[in-house]
DNA sequence: TAATGATTACGACTACATTCGTAATTTCAA
DNA sequence: TTGAAATTACGAATGTAGTCGTAATCATTA
């Protein structure tokens, strides 16, 4: 049985290459290495390697017409935000998302991230 | 380098039995058992390894002075969830946690929910 | 005491994630 | 056209998660 899209969540590895794509749009595999390398020592091969099983779980999308492949993010980052919320408050918060959002708020240290809390708290207010 | 206690997070399964913990309380691994066996098909070894492998991890605490050890949460289910929040925030949210509420306001579909993320608001205002 | 039943300990097996080296392929320039 | 550089493909190695069978240990009772 095939799997659905939306039950495939990404592994560290795989999230991470994500946000880059979701930051530079497609790209090479040269240059999603080049970004990562900024912050982490990773080989190039290693990339490329998970790349490719993304590819396999439609993860990515790939564009195979040029010499070098350009990979893109098949879900958008919202989607994907998305996902990996509901998983973590089925799994972690029996199901109750305003558990979850008054966790995340206890867990917001910065005044800022509290103000801009505040205001989409008024913004549902309508 | 040891690891630091809060950098553990608990798989899967190892987050079951945790809920399974804070819910009953301190308990042997029969009765965690039997509980887990309502909604899932486990083995009792299976679940006994796991206990023994989140002891090794410091996720259990374990009295031992009894023939069937008695295992506990090690942490508070707040503070996991924070963790789990924590981490969250950090690989899927740019580190922004109103990007994660506001995500998690729009992925609640039923009234009572977000009535109650409100009044979590409202409480804030004060 | 000895057998039975319950429990823990141990180790093996499968699957997946992550890493990277090496081979094969392709492109481009000399 | 051939060789160097870049890229993809392949597969191996390691580590962790999850699963469970079997052996060893312990306690109770017949």
């Amino acid at each position: 049985m095939a799997r659905d899209k939306s039950a495939v969540k990404p592994t560290e590895a795989e999230l991470t290459l994500l946000n880059i794509l979701w930051q530079m749009g497609p790209a090479t595999v040269r240059q999603i290495h080049d970004t990562v390398s900024t912050t982490q020592k990773t080989g190039y091969t290693t990339v490329l390697k998970i790349l490719q099983i993304m590819h396999e779980k439609a993860l990515v999308i790939r564009d195979e017409s040029n010499r070098a492949h350009v990979y893109a993010a098949a879900n958008s980052e919202t989607h994907t935000q998305s996902s990996l919320i509901k998983d973590l408050i089925s799994k972690a918060f029996g199901g109750s998302t305003s558990k979850l959002v008054m966790r995340a708020i206890d867990v917001s240290t910065s005044a800022e991230e509290i103000d801009d809390i505040r205001q989409l708290l008024n913004s549902l207010e309508k």
